[in-house]
DNA sequence: ATGGTCGGCAACCGA
């Protein structure tokens, strides 16, 4: 089973590009963020042409997220429990026996700001929502645009950018708080080195080639099915081709 | 050089 998480950056721009990687690359399970677009403008149909099944929660311009999928879904939920209007930023379905919670963590914006407090609050409330819902023992799958970088290896100048919104202790630190309870880092479980990176800022002159980049794209997962992984790795194709989104996608390789 | 460029959507906001 092959998992994979994307930020788009408007589903629709994306739309071909999107199903010309999907069918390459052998994607049974992508999560997509920043699709940009109401539910009842999503492409659900060029998706399920080409036998994939969608799960959507959008909004006009900003936000939105997708489960795209080769089986077929059992019990949704869109956001918290007690903030529905979070759907935007979080689907959680349950996929051959598995739970997949797709996330577009807010970005915060700057420490000043209320949105910062927003994402910190955001994060707690993630946590409050794991140790809730599930047991640790579950089959759980964190899949996402998290807005931050965990470690130092994870951003290109760590003593700079400390305390930029995406790698600010306090957000770290919340994300350790998850992770403790029993989430284990794919990517990190597979590959130690440093510079492997799922966004750059393309207001940056050739970040890409100059390694101006951040970790931000996760695949999380439960220890039951971390155990199961047998690879994960950033998408070769930085950007993906001449339209680019900030991001690329991260990819998992799990034995079930 | 706190800049730069995308995307949505129709003036700026978010990233």
């Amino acid at each position: 089973m092959k998992i994979a998480s994307y930020n788009v950056n408007s589903i629709r721009v994306r739309l071909p590009l999107l199903l010309d990687w999907l069918s390459k690359n052998h994607i049974d399970l992508l999560c997509v963020q920043e699709t940009k677009v109401q539910d009842k403008d999503f492409p659900a149909e060029a998706f399920e042409q080409n036998g994939y099944n969608c799960i959507f929660k959008g909004q006009k311009s900003y936000n939105g997220v997708a489960i795209l999928s080769r089986y077929q879904a059992g019990q949704l939920h869109f956001g918290f429990e007690d903030e529905p209007t979070d759907g935007p930023r979080l689907i959680r379905a349950q996929l051959n026996a598995i739970t997949v919670v797709n996330t577009y963590v807010p970005q915060g914006v700057a420490t000043d700001s209320e949105k910062f407090r927003y994402k910190l609050r955001w994060l707690e409330r993630l946590l409050a929502f794991f140790k809730k819902n599930f047991d640790k023992k579950d089959p759980v799958l964190w899949v996402g645009d998290l807005n931050l970088a965990r470690l130092p290896i994870d951003v290109y100048d760590p003593e700079r950018l400390s305390g930029h919104v995406c790698y600010h202790p306090e957000v770290t630190r919340r994300l350790e708080k998850i992770m403790q309870w029993g989430f284990v880092d794919l990517f990190r479980q597979h590959c130690t080195e440093p510079r492997q990176y799922t966004f750059w800022d393309y207001r940056l002159p050739n970040a890409v080639k100059r390694h101006l980049g951040w970790r931000l794209d996760y695949i999380m997962a439960t220890k039951s099915l971390a155990d199961k992984s047998t690879n994960c790795y950033i998408d070769k194709q930085p950007r993906l081709a001449d339209r680019p989104s900030d991001h690329t996608p991260i990819i998992a390789e799990l034995k079930i």
